[in-house]
DNA sequence: CTGTTAGCGCGTTCAT
DNA sequence: ATGAACGCGCTAACAG
């Protein structure tokens, strides 16, 4: 491994002045300048960063905590950040923490070592701990799609009540009553907010609200399943069904149908997210739709200004509007 | 921020002291250690890696070098590598180079200059040099997804060429003769070896190749729209279409869907690679897969073994068998 | 069981 | 326009 010194010797210069032409800072002659280029190209000299960076306390990298980049909204959304992180410079290391704290945690403490200049933060849980711990080194945090109360950070995310009211508001134009929703976990926000945009469109239209329609669950392919198991279970069922998100609809769906009830003719089914792929080649669900790739390159623009100007210290929450994009999974309910 | 110093001045230790609690190394008494401890949480100590590593050598890193995590066979490689490496200590930089040279090189050169440990390649094309200039500098490569000639590293990859024959066996079982193909770039190795497998299960069953029915793209969606506005410009259609990829085959759809065309009552389709999401929905294309987790997951393993047993000079390319999944996009041809 | 010395590769500060 | 010295935070190697 060739270092700073070493070129120095071939081009005989002193170290600093490799530096100085290597990072185009201070005078050189363009004649040395000529030698030092030469000599670091004849002895493959690559600068080394994490010298650079204890002097500098810069890493140029980004970290990404998220649930689960297998979920195309989640591969979205690290795709925008990584372009947008990519265009500053930055490096992204991404994180997959499946909601389960320990795993977070474990991550959170890891990249915390590793010095990352700034954290892009989908939290597993409500407690605002690990940001106060992230802070307390000093390191911005970006929070991305979970709103979370009593931390000073920038929240980038989309709008989970206005999002739910308007498939809900779709399933009642299409005379929809008995509506069940398979939710997420309750200690998490946007499972919440989707819970309350359900119930203010249904109050709204002047709907009874069914408790005992809610069900929750996490937000997985196979708790999607599950909640179809639970909902089978009663005497009569909804004639729509709203999943919290995708993958809770794409278990929903399969469990529907590996007990022969047909979507949308024997039940009506909207969901949170888009699955841009699947309906590239199937237009199918009903669906409101994240601007995913947005809310990564929005949030990691976010962070490296925060970084960039450390002395920044307004928080903004930046809310997108999902949009309703209606497909053929809903079919009108005659009252 | 607070460095092993602090914690060794407020525990009344030398800085040594405190590395050997914070690593547990060496002999400490349960007394000093404790103390140590007790100092390090109150200042909130966190060990810095740069510092480490600048010494190590080793900064616990993997780059994991991809054209687009935003196709689902990448995502699940994506995953499968960073499950695998996080087990074994490790994280994982990303980076989408779409395909494009320059791009790589600048992705590549940075991460020499983080000194990650080692990579995870998926090389844009098919010059051996960039790989050569790592190794260069003494850092393993695991090459993912495309062989390449004339260099000394693991690849994990699939049998491109026995994907694509299980394909056309199954349309030529169909009664498929004039199947046409949707190719990916000639200087990418599965593109080529896509080509071959077509050839070659063709004349196995006896069947004429018509050079006039291979078209040439990218592994992109906006290419598969492209490649069917050329395929319409013939005289007559082939009865099938094989498309080189997932995201082809999704602009082929489209495309064809638009110009009026169904699929696959007008025309039978058949693809590389899996879609998963879409595929729980509606089980439609019918595909060879590749074990897109098993890819990412034993090429961390290879590479996280050649960081730690840095002896190891054996290199492996390990080919897995694409499983042909049949579905709903193709149809019976009489003859 | 604990401490001292030294150096990993680089860039800031201050000279020349 | 170029260089010397020092220190970023940490840990081998060698005392004691």
């Amino acid at each position: 491994m060739t270092t700073i010194k070493d070129v120095a010797n071939r081009a005989g210069v002193a170290p600093i002045t490799v530096s100085r032409v290597v990072n185009n800072s201070g005078y050189v002659s363009s004649a040395t300048r000529q030698r030092v280029e030469a000599a670091a190209a004849e002895l493959n000299y690559v600068p080394n960063m994490l010298a650079r960076s204890l002097r500098s306390n810069r890493t140029d990298t980004l970290a990404l905590v998220l649930t689960d980049i297998t979920n195309p909204f989640w591969t979205t959304v690290a795709r925008g950040a990584e372009d947008s992180a990519s265009a500053h410079g930055f490096s992204v290391i991404f994180c997959n923490t499946d909601e389960h704290e320990a795993k977070q945690d474990q991550y959170l403490s890891m990249l915390l070592r590793k010095r990352v200049d700034g954290f892009l933060y989908v939290p597993a849980n409500d407690r605002p701990d690990p940001i106060v711990q992230i802070h307390k080194q000093g390191i911005p945090v970006v929070v991305l799609d979970r709103k979370i109360h009593g931390v000073d950070v920038d929240f980038v995310r989309s709008d989970s009540k206005d999002g739910a009211a308007k498939l809900i508001s779709h399933l009642l134009e299409l005379g929809h009553k008995k509506i069940a929703i398979f939710n997420g976990p309750p200690n998490i926000a946007t499972a919440r907010e989707r819970l309350a945009g359900f119930k203010i469109a249904m109050t709204k239209a002047g709907q009874e609200f069914d408790e005992s329609l809610v069900f929750s669950g996490e937000f997985t392919v196979e708790s999607g399943r599950q909640m179809v198991k639970q909902l089978l279970q009663r005497e009569s069922l909804p004639t729509a069904l709203f999943a919290a998100n995708n993958f809770i609809a794409i278990g929903a769906i399969q469990a529907l149908r590996s007990n022969g009830l047909r979507v949308p003719e024997d039940i009506s089914l909207v969901c949170f997210d888009d699955i841009p792929t699947s309906h590239m080649i199937e237009p199918f669900l009903t669906v409101v739709a994240q601007p995913a790739y947005q809310i990564g390159q929005r949030a990691a623009e976010l962070l490296v200004t925060h970084i960039t100007q450390s002395g920044k210290q307004d928080f903004q929450d930046i809310v997108f509007a999902p949009e309703l994009i209606v497909r053929n999974s809903c079919q009108r309910v005659s009252s």
